[in-house]
DNA sequence: ATGCAACCTGGAGTCCGCTCCAGGTCAAGC
DNA sequence: GCTTGACCTGGAGCGGACTCCAGGTTGCAT
């Protein structure tokens, strides 16, 4: 059964190595297995839910909310809150990416309406054209 | 010309009376008309460009940005400046949808793997079954 | 004329999610 | 055994983006 080191911990899941101490700390994380003299070990485990966490903080999840997840995996019978709660997260996600996908569009017709701009001005230099003033 | 009242920008806009100072102060927003009092007058235009602005913020643009681009409107000479400007937000919105997409489907995966959990465990009791801890 | 809500300003405070620090301990190579 | 780098703890600090506050004006309705 491999260990990982701090530094490698972090290396892999990408957090920081103060991360990995407050999301421990936070009871994000269950508490880590620690060598004789108090070092940090990371298992296979602990990275696989690193990687888990990765994914729920990147799309958005709170702080508070993966805390109350942590706090779920510390009991083998809680499969079906975390269920809801993934799952409820999931929608959030999808809202956010139909949010996203609506702004994005927006960006694209003012940038769309820039090039004209730009292109009207490179051909005839009409006076007094109509800019937006942000 | 119809103008506005900071309440009124404020519930069109979606930004709080507080956000809208903050913008113009930040010159994010350029100096708002005001009345002989020295209450601000929201031009449609003010509205227009607030409107964009929330487009920007919600697709992640950082103040400092806004505040460049804000400085750049100022300056009718600087269509390309902008374009370019919108044309690098653009690109980091495109990434930002496909980190999200991506993390999405992971989610998507876990939700299913405890959804099996949740039915193995309905039917049959079965002893010891891997759990993932976070 | 007066009451009252909406507005003004400058500056302080808040929340989130880390990040850094000081001062000390552990572990591995030479 | 000693050096050197990785690690430990508790707590303070930080950056971003607002948000709130106090104490004072403005302006519309009555």
């Amino acid at each position: 059964m491999t260990m990982y080191s701090p530094a490698e911990a972090a290396a892999i899941s990408g957090f920081s190595l103060d991360t990995l101490r407050y999301y421990e700390r936070e009871g994000i994380l269950p508490p880590v297995a620690r060598s004789a003299g108090g070092h940090r070990q990371y298992s296979e485990a602990d990275l696989g839910a690193l990687g888990f966490l990765r994914c729920l903080r990147e799309t958005g999840m709170p702080i508070e909310r993966l805390r109350r997840y942590g706090a779920l995996c510390r009991d083998d019978s809680t499969i079906a809150e975390r269920v809801a709660l993934l799952e409820e997260h999931a929608a959030a996600v999808e809202a956010q990416m139909a949010e996203l996908r609506a702004q994005q569009e927006r960006l694209d017709e003012k940038l769309d309406w820039y090039r004209g701009q730009l292109a009207t001005a490179a051909s005839a230099v009409s006076p007094q054209t109509t800019v937006p003033r942000a």
